[in-house]
DNA sequence: GCCGAAGCTGAAACCAGCCTGAAAGCGCAG
DNA sequence: CTGCGCTTTCAGGCTGGTTTCAGCTTCGGC
C-alpha cells in the first residue's frame, strides 16, 4: 500500500507519517502542490492524502489536474476549514473523503481503510481478506491456508502478500511491487522482490504466485485448468 | 440508482426523500431496523442511507448483519452523535461514509456521489479491448476467447495481438509490426514476426489473423465467414 | 503444370530473466 | 554487548521466451 502525504505542516507530518507506516503504508511526503502533482504523475499511488492549503499550488488545483488527466486513485482531503460549502466543492471536484483538522489519528486511519475498501474490488466485506482458501489476518501478520494451517509472515512478506491478494489475477511487475513495498527513499537495483517471492512461496505454497517472464507475477491465476 | 433510506425521523424523511429523487435516485424508505434489514435482503440497492438510531434494531446491528452475510452495497451512516470513537466504530463495522446530523442536503448528495463513484466499476478502467468475441485483458496480460477459454500470452505475443486489435481490418505490414514491437535500434532481417504470428495463431486460433501475401496481415477481416 | 517468391513451422541455440542458497548487513530486545 | 531474526546482496544455475535456421508448404504468374 503506497500512499502520498501532501502536507506542508511539518509537525503534522512528523506525527502522521510514523502512524501511517505503523499501519502498513509506504509513505511518500510532498510538501507543496507542485511536488505533490509531480509525484502522483510519475507513480501510481494507492491513495493520496491531500492538504488543501499547500504552498505553490492549492490542493484543489492539484486534485482537478489529476481528475482531468483521468488519474483515478482515491484522494482524501485534509483541511482546517469546516464549512459545508467547501465540503461540497471538494467532493464534487473528485475527492473521495474529507477530514477536518484537527482530527484523531484513529479516525483518519479508519477513513483511509473505508476509502480503500471501496476502491479495491472484492474488499467490501469486513474481516480477514481471503481469496479461494487463503486468508490474511491483518491483526496477527499471519495467513491461514485452506487446510487450516497458520503461517507467520514477516512484515515485508505480509505486505507483499496483501498486495497480491488485493489484485488477484492481475500481473504485477517487479517495479510496481517495489513501489508499493518501499517508499521513494529506497532505490533498488537488486532482486529483493525475487528473494521475498521465494520465501513467501515456501511458506504459503508454490502455486499461489505464478511468474510471467518479463512481465511480473500473478496471484491465484489457477482459476481454471 | 436505487437507494434505501433507513430513517425513522419523519420530518427528515419528508425533506430528504424529494431531494434524493430530484437528484435521480429511486428511494425506498424503511422506518425501523428490522424493515431496513428485510428490504436490503430482498432487493439489491445501489446504496443505503442508514440512521444509527433506528427503533427495533440499531443501525450498527443491521450493518453488521449485512456485512456478515457478504452484502456489499455501499452504506452511508447518518447519526447525531459526533464523537470520533463512534466514527471509528462505524467505519470499521463496514460503513463507507459517515455524516453527522444536522447536515446540508448538498453535502449529503456530494458524499453519496463520491461513494458511488468508487463503488461502481464503471469508469475505473478503460475496459478490456475486445473485438467480436476475442477480448484482451490488459491487467492480466491474457486473452479470453469467445467460448470463455483464457489464454496466457507472452510479452511479445501480447503486444502483437494488441497491435492487431487496435487496427482491426487494416493491413499491417511486417515492417510496421516490427516497428511497433521493437525499438528502432533493432534491425531485423529475419522472420521473427512470422514466427510469432505462428505462435499467436496456435494460441488464439488460426482464423483471426489472415495473411495478405506481399502486403502483411489483417486482423479479423470478414469475421469467420 | 512449373517455378520462384513468400510464408509457415518445428527444432535448436541463445540469452535475459528468474530462482535460490549462502552469507553479509541491519536493527532490535534482552 | 550479544544474539537473533529479518532484510538485502551476491553468485551460480536453471528456465523458458525469443530468435535463428532449415526444410517445407502455399500462392500467384506464366
Amino acid at each position: 500500500m503506497r500512499l502520498l502525504l501532501a502536507e506542508d505542516d511539518e509537525a503534522l507530518v512528523a506525527g502522521l507519517k510514523p502512524a501511517l507506516e505503523r499501519a502498513g503504508y509506504a509513505v511518500d511526503v510532498a510538501t507543496d502542490g507542485v511536488l505533490a502533482q509531480r509525484c502522483a504523475d510519475s507513480i501510481d499511488y494507492d491513495l493520496v492524502l491531500l492538504d488543501l492549503g499547500l504552498p505553490r499550488r492549492s490542493g484543489v488545483e492539484v486534485l482537478q489536474h489529476w481528475r482531468s488527466t483521468r488519474k483515478s486513485m482515491p484522494v482524501v482531503v485534509l483541511t482546517a476549514r469546516d464549512t459545508w460549502q467547501e465540503k461540497v466543492a471538494v467532493l464534487t471536484a473528485g475527492a473521495d473523503d474529507y477530514v477536518c483538522k484537527p482530527f484523531h489519528t484513529e479516525e483518519l486511519l479508519a477513513r483511509l481503510a473505508a476509502v480503500l475498501k471501496r476502491s479495491t474490488p472484492d474488499m467490501r466485506t469486513p474481516g480477514p481478506l481471503s481469496v479461494a482458501g487463503l486468508s490474511l489476518d491483518e491483526g496477527g501478520q499471519s495467513a491461514t491456508l485452506g487446510d487450516g494451517a497458520r503461517v507467520e509472515l514477516s512484515a515485508i512478506e505480509f505486505r507483499l502478500l496483501r498486495c497480491f491478494m488485493l489484485h488477484p489475477g492481475r500481473v504485477l511487475s517487479q517495479q510496481r511491487l517495489n513501489e508499493h513495498l518501499y517508499d521513494q527513499a529506497t532505490d533498488h537495483e537488486s532482486n529483493v522482490i525475487e528473494a521475498h517471492i521465494t520465501r513467501l512461496r515456501r511458506k504459503i505454497g508454490r502455486d499461489w504466485i505464478q511468474t510471467r517472464r518479463g512481465q511480473g507475477y500473478v496471484f491465484n491465476a489457477l482459476a481454471e485448468t
